[in-house]
DNA sequence: CAACTGTGTTCG
DNA sequence: GAACACAGTTGA
């Protein structure tokens, strides 16, 4: 019998391709196969085995390679990628591939080969000189030759051999296979992602024969850790690697190879007890005990536990998947992206040791697929990690938690543009269990399914050890301002607050929510901003850093913090000619300079994108924190999330309330939600803290309310505020953002689409634009957008379905738009 | 006239 | 999304 398979493939194409296999080796769904698609070899997962011939005459290829013998994902998540493909309106193959981090796991070599063309070329080209009109230069020319010299015996040779041999480049290869003269195969080859490591052991029973110093080494230290040891640590006692050989050679010591053990990094606090290890009290006993009873009782219960900053979640967290563990189940916590700290990692590590297993952005493909397997083998019952970890193929799911689910990391801004939190509660839906979103600041959505009953609300309004909430002062800066008359960073209360704080010998930190050195410049002559080539996009100055150990930023220079295009600073207005350039708006970077003038003897840390960039970057910034070696640290939102640091006690914020002037409906949560965060910093030791929030919008009720620890106050008066415009959660909202290099295409493309939702009633949907997008050009693309808004999720998915359908019909490229179902950023 | 560029179609 | 086929353009 003919058997066939259904392939979702990595396209932005709603079908699936059908391809044949052999009937004694068909893949199961679920498992993952190599399919020449177009030309190209593409790997995809089967969503279906049938022996049904495909009635259209098309010819039917055979799959190339089965990759996985089982099903690698489970039919769990099979259906939590169709589910998510409907709800995002996304392609099933993208979502797929979103799902599978394991791409580390395919090794794709390119090979070249001289056609006959080329050989043409070779010949007769060789005897005239260089082809007549090429545009490449001599030297690539030559290059070009020396390939088809290297290829004239007719074999395939790899991308790589070639590059070392003649110096040609994939972009010369390329260029030769569209002229012809050579041809270019594709070889993909799974291989084993599991990275081994060698392993010294002693030898048991044997008797000692003479040793020379170099191997008597080896043979204590071999010793003294219990007979085994990595062969790379063996390296550090200074060795020679050829003594080991020898030790081999006389049978004292065989080398193994072991898959490489897991290792956590983890910051240890002195002193500080980790929150597994503290007594529950009373609030979190409670909210503890409606988890648990969730769990005991089994089937899907979603739960929202609203947590003030310091009521100790996560010690909830710890001891729900404690009892999980013990029950034999595993769990899953997802953290929001700079949530998953070195020091989360220890907490982590010490609580469950070899259970657990980490997923977050800076692991390699290689990490990532090794943790992925050791999560699909059982080994890890805790699993922790950030959004795409939601996907992590954990057998025997019994429990997840989303931490912080108000955060926007947890929503993915490319295809298929899902948010993790909501897929975390689809996933327990589709598992039946238990799934608990926490948070100091609930996302509105989810406290009114909390208020209309669709969530079981927790409560933890206490914070451990009993300690108070600390006291917010504001600072109106337009009174300050008045007084002072001068446009100071800095208020004369805050400045008075922070000596203090130093004086005791306490920790300050200091929000300045903006990175760089001034975030406009502008010319005081005809008034224009500096903006981005690319991008309407003011650029961001930024001083060189002279004296830090941390990190080196190249030279003075204007930043485009969008696309990242960089510029000499002009010493004249580039429209104008004018020398009058006027910097404004205070960074970071210029509030690190400031401060360090103001309190000459502070230990400054500054921690924000520019000087967090790699792996370590934050532990380093932290530990320094910790160890009293920094006591005034300034820095971007990033310093605002989950620390734990106890001698804090008193926190600045400059200049967050701007961003209540930005045009989206959310800015007034997100003010609230960062005010209440980076409040919640201090006073989490034993000593009380204090806030001073400065702003120009003192009488907002988001800044009023984060001031009075208001989250309920503060989340009745913003649904009031969306209701009558339907805004989430009082509805569902979807936005179409219709991109082109052409201003005029883009313009006409989203009119056309504007005119075809106003010419008809599209059931249930309300259509706002077609606007400029509040970024209106972004690394040379012209934006604009429509903002769909129903009351009811499938009428917003027929309609943009349809809307997709009308724009294929009308020649619209499908890469022109971008449907972002539930955004979180409208920008 | 070959080489290059842009556009639309199709992929199994 | 990328390859491919095809039409139209370019430059000696």
């Amino acid at each position: 019998m003919p058997l066939f398979v259904d392939v979702a493939l990595p396209v932005p194409l709603e079908r699936a391709f059908t391809y044949s296999v052999n009937g004694a080796d068909a893949p199961a769904v679920g498992a993952r196969v190599l399919v020449p698609f177009s030309g190209q070899r593409l790997m995809g997962v089967v969503i279906r085995v049938h022996s049904v011939q495909p009635t259209d005459g098309f010819e039917i290829k055979p799959v190339q390679q089965v990759l996985d013998d089982a099903a690698l994902l489970p039919d769990e998540l099979m259906k939590l990628a169709e589910w998510i493909a409907q709800y995002y309106v996304a392609p099933l193959g993208e979502v797929l591939r979103g799902m599978l981090p394991l791409n580390a796991e395919i090794r794709r070599t390119l090979l070249y080969r001289i056609a006959e063309q080329g050989r043409r070329v070779l010949y007769e080209g060789a005897a005239k000189g260089s082809s007549r009109r090429s545009k490449l230069t001599p030297e690539d020319q030559n290059k070009e030759y020396a390939v088809l010299n290297a290829l004239e015996s007719g074999g395939a040779v790899k991308l790589t051999s070639l590059r070392s041999s003649t110096g040609a480049n994939k972009a010369l290869l390329e260029g030769m296979v569209k002229k012809r003269w050579l041809t270019r195969e594709v070889e993909a080859d799974e291989r084993d992602a599991r990275r081994l490591e060698k392993i010294a052991v002693l030898v048991d029973d044997v008797r000692l024969p003479k040793l020379n110093d170099n191997q008597m080494k080896i043979m204590v230290e071999l010793s003294a850790v219990g007979g085994r040891l990595r062969v790379q640590d063996l390296r550090s006692f200074g060795v020679p690697q050829s003594t080991l050989a020898t030790l081999v050679k006389r049978g004292l010591v065989r080398v193994e190879e072991a898959t490489e053990s897991f290792h956590l990094g983890g910051v240890h606090a002195p002193g500080k007890k980790h929150a597994h290890e503290h007594a529950l009290n009373e609030t979190q006993t409670e909210a503890l005990a409606g988890i648990a009873a969730a769990m005991s009782e089994g089937g899907f219960k979603p739960h929202l536990l609203y947590g003030i900053t310091g009521s100790g979640k996560t010690a909830v967290y710890f001891a729900a998947m404690r009892r999980m563990l013990d029950a034999g189940k595993a769990s899953l916590l997802l953290v929001p992206e700079i949530g998953l700290t070195p020091a989360m990692a220890g907490q982590m590590h010490a609580a469950f040791s070899d259970e657990v297993a980490l997923l977050h952005s800076q692991l390699s493909p290689d990490e990532r697929a090794e943790q992925w397997h050791r999560i699909r083998r059982g080994e890890a019952r805790i699993v922790v990690g950030t959004r795409s970890a939601v996907f992590a193929p954990v057998p025997a799911l019994g429990l997840i938690i989303v931490d912080e689910e108000h955060d926007g990391s947890y929503k993915q801004e490319e295809t298929p543009r899902y948010n993790g939190r909501d897929v975390a509660v689809m996933r327990a839906k589709l598992l039946g269990i238990p799934v608990v979103l926490g948070s100091a600041t609930p996302s509105l959505e989810s406290w009114n399914n909390a208020q209309n009953g669709r969530y079981a609300l927790l409560k933890m309004e206490q914070r451990v050890m009993d300690r108070p909430l600390p006291a917010v002062e504001l600072v109106d800066m337009r009174a300050e301002f008045a007084q002072t008359g001068a446009e100071n960073i800095f208020s004369r209360r805050l400045i008075e607050e922070t000596q203090a704080t130093l004086d005791r010998g306490e920790q300050a930190i200091i929000l300045l929510n903006r990175r760089g050195y001034s975030y406009v410049v502008m010319c005081r002559a005809c008034g224009d901003k500096i903006e981005c080539e690319n991008c309407a996009i003011a650029m961001t100055f930024h001083k060189p850093v002279v004296d830090s150990d941390l990190h080196a930023e190249p030279g003075e220079r204007l930043e485009c913090h969008y696309c990242g295009y960089r510029r000499t600073v002009p010493k004249t207005c580039p429209k104008c000619q004018s020398e009058h350039l006027y910097y404004m708006g205070a960074g970071s970077q210029q509030g690190e300079e400031r401060l360090q003038e103001i309190f000459p003897a502070a230990r400054i840390g500054r921690m924000d994108r520019d000087t967090v960039r790699g792996r370590g970057d934050m532990e380093r910034l932290l530990q320094r924190l910790h160890s009293g070696e920094i006591n005034l640290l300034v820095g971007t939102q990033m310093i605002a999330k989950g620390h734990d640091i106890h001698g804090v006690t008193t926190v600045g914020v400059v200049g967050c309330d701007h961003a209540l002037g930005m045009p989206d409906f959310r800015a007034a949560e997100r003010v609230f939600q960062l005010l209440t965060q980076v409040s919640g910093r201090a006073g989490r030791g034993d000593l009380p803290g204090k806030v001073l929030v400065q702003s120009y919008h003192p009488d907002h009720y988001a800044v009023r309310m984060a001031a009075e620890h208001d989250y309920l106050g503060f989340a009745r008066r913003e649904m009031q505020f969306r209701r009558p415009f339907f805004y989430p959660p009082f509805g569902v909202l979807a936005n179409v953002l219709v991109q082109s290099q052409e201003l005029n295409e883009a313009l006409a493309w989203s009119g056309q689409l504007g005119r075809w939702f106003a010419g008809r009633t599209v059931q249930g949907v309300r259509v706002l634009g077609p606007a400029a997008a509040p970024v209106a050009r972004l690394k040379r693309i012209y934006r604009f957008h429509l903002l769909l808004k129903a009351q009811r999720r499938s009428d917003l998915q027929a309609g943009l379905r349809a809307m997709l359908q009308h724009a294929e019909a009308q020649g619209i490229p499908r890469k022109a738009l971008v449907v972002d179902v539930d955004a979180i950023s409208l920008m």
